[in-house]
RNA sequence: GGGUCGCUAACUCAAUGGUAGAGUAUCCGGCUUUUAACCGGCAAGUUCUGGGUUCGAAUCCCAGGCGACCCA
């Protein structure tokens, strides 16, 4: 029977689409047995995590006659001639499945050979429903021992290195879904970012705050300075700006007589990718009424804490290799001082900017050339020289004038607002003030901003009129929060990369790789066809461009530099 | 934006300028206590792309792509 099949054509079973093309074979064979490779449901009674926890005691070699049913997906097989052992993954953990032939086939006797097809037809990838009762076998793994199964999804694709897992940094981010299915801890991860996302609601509607949304798409970016996303609305013939901030709605929201509201959403700014930047990340503001900049910062030492406790147990936390204090209560500094501490620089006493920049340089600080106020002067020395040094939570507070365009002047410090950050593992964390509720006072700062607009800063934005007229109508005094959702779940999380809590980061597209194209003169169409099988016709296509791309010595730059997004296309396949 | 490093079989990695290899996975055969199962066998490559130098390039040079890290 050997030598029948070796007379065969040499297979070839190794690349991935041959692979793939293994197990389409392998659902085929499936169907004409009557199974369905793409099942629509498998009653659970149980979940991995919970067999291991409730059994534990059991002894080698012992049962149980207790019938279990679960489902997940296959990590790891070993076969042999009438015994198999299966590793079965679900969303709680693994589990053995213990699959004997005399079981097995005993059990399912509408499917002759059920054991065989097991063996032939499952991979590692593919989901699989068992049922059956526990038994730890004699080498001491808590198992299931398998009476009935069934194939639920059959996986055309084999799983990583199961040695070595993903490692590529890339591929995990690209294809998360694998990166889930063989790295239990990001699971984790996405597991406690829920967590504490769901514990900060929690928090704050117990304490009366009011979750309201507002736009995404806004006719003015404001609320903060940064470069905003411009998309463009076709029926109304408008560009709109992608939210860079919640901030000046949910105070339309406070002028409107809600006293506590708070937003928990995302927000886009249009500015590079780094470990600790993704263009796209999640903030929550938080405003309150009738309350001052020491109301909100007892509100967030409160609120971090209490979630902290929930999510981790404790109000200490691991960082790299620094343990951070969550407990003892934080550390409340001005800048003024922080930055004395740190470079021996007291601004308190300079009378010019030139005395402050002289004294500046000496102390080593480097001057941008925007950078032309005191105030300015005196948040690039604390950037510098304070910033990373703030391990332990810290609240920095009564900030410059001049950076805080939306924050109250501050009640006995001329030239300063009421305002806070809080710092820990040397970065921004939270950012609060004592808001601006002066109409007159804001629309001076916002007018200077709209003139630095104009001057050709591309992080400041046009007047809102609609907000300050919401502010001539009145709004109570008021503090404000905003709070890096990332980062904190970063710092809880002990992550050191924010896209390894954004389950789908932003990363460059990968290049066109293109196959083939061809160009048709009568109608100008070029046609493109890419390595991963779609197929665009470009539209009015001039015959010089096909012949560039002809000639070109890198058809993939010639494509992204003159041809990709500068024609009008359809797409083929 | 700048710098450093990397890109070789599906995966993880080798290969003095001189025949591109190994382990794992896949595929075939065997196997009733494995858990990186084991034993035997087959197959698997546009060395990221495009140029250049050379008798000869995975290796050296240039340009580009993608990524990681550091800096601003």
């Amino acid at each position: 029977m050997a030598s029948d099949r070796s007379q065969k054509e040499p297979q070839h079973h190794s690349t991935l689409e041959e692979i793939r093309s293994t197990r389409l074979e392998k659902v085929e064979q499936l169907k004409k047995l009557g199974l369905n490779p793409y099942a629509y449901k498998w009653e659970i009674t149980h979940h991995a995590a919970e067999l291991q926890e409730k059994y534990a005691a059991l002894a080698d070699g012992e049962e149980v006659d207790i019938e279990v049913s679960i489902a997940g997906r296959i990590l790891a097989r070993r076969v042999f001639g009438k015994l198999a052992f299966f590793n079965l993954q679900d969303e709680t953990g693994t589990i053995q499945l213990y699959l004997e032939k005399k079981k097995i086939d005993a059990n399912m006797t509408d499917l002759s050979g059920a054991f065989n097809h097991l063996k032939k037809l499952t991979d590692a990838g593919d989901l699989l429903g068992a049922k059956g009762t526990i038994k730890r076998t004699e080498k001491g793994e808590l198992s299931i021992y398998v009476s009935e199964y069934g194939i639920l999804t059959k996986s055309l694709l084999p799983l990583p290195d199961k040695w070595h897992g993903l490692t590529d940094v890339e591929k995990r981010y690209r294809q998360r879904y694998v990166d889930l299915i063989v790295n239990p801890q990001v699971r984790e991860t996405f597991r406690r970012r829920a967590q504490i996302t769901a514990g900060i609601r929690r928090y704050l509607e117990n304490r009366d705050f009011l979750e309201i949304e507002t736009p995404v798409l806004q006719s003015e970016a404001g609320g903060a300075e940064a470069r905003p996303f411009i998309t463009y609305h076709n029926t109304l013939e408008m560009d709109l700006y992608l939210r860079i901030a919640t901030e000046l709605h949910l105070k339309r929201l406070v002028v409107g007589g809600f006293e506590k509201v708070f937003e928990l959403g995302r927000i886009f700014r249009n500015e590079g990718v780094s470990t600790k930047h993704n263009p796209e990340f999640t903030m929550i503001e938080v405003y309150q009424a009738y309350g001052d900049y020491q109301d909100m910062m007892a509100l967030t030492e409160d609120l971090i804490k209490t979630v902290a406790k929930e999510v981790i147990g404790e109000a200490k936390v691991t960082y790299g290799e620094e343990i951070i204090d969550l407990e003892t209560s934080w550390r409340q500094e001005t800048m003024h001082d922080l930055v004395k501490e740190k470079t021996g620089l007291d601004f308190n006493e300079f009378k010019t900017f030139e005395a402050a920049k002289t004294a500046s340089v000496e102390a080593g600080i480097e001057i941008p050339d925007d950078c032309q106020s005191i105030g300015k002067l005196l948040n690039e020395a604390f950037e510098q020289k304070v910033e990373e040094t703030l391990i332990q939570p810290t609240f920095v507070i009564d900030y410059p004038i001049e950076i805080s365009p939306l924050a109250k002047p501050h009640r006995s410090k001329p030239g300063l607002v009421e305002r806070f950050e809080l710092f820990i593992v040397g970065r921004e964390t939270a950012n609060g003030f004592s808001e601006l509720t002066d109409p007159i006072d804001q629309r001076q700062r916002l007018e200077a901003q709209a003139a630095a607009k104009a001057a050709g800063n591309l992080e400041a934005h046009n007047v809102d009129e609609d907000f300050l007229a919401a502010l001539e109508y009145g709004m109570p005094p008021t503090v404000g929060l905003g709070i890096g959702i990332d980062r904190l779940i970063m710092l809880l999380t002990n992550s050191d990369s924010i896209r390894d809590v954004i389950a789908f980061p932003l990363l460059k597209s990968q290049s066109a790789a293109i196959k083939s194209f061809d160009y048709d003169s009568g109608n100008k169409i070029l046609r493109v066809e890419f390595n991963n099988g779609s197929i665009y016709k470009y539209h009015e296509v001039p015959e010089s461009v096909y012949k560039g791309l002809k000639e070109t010595p890198s058809v993939g730059q010639y494509f992204n530099d003159r041809i990709r997004d500068k024609f009008g296309f359809d797409r083929e396949v």
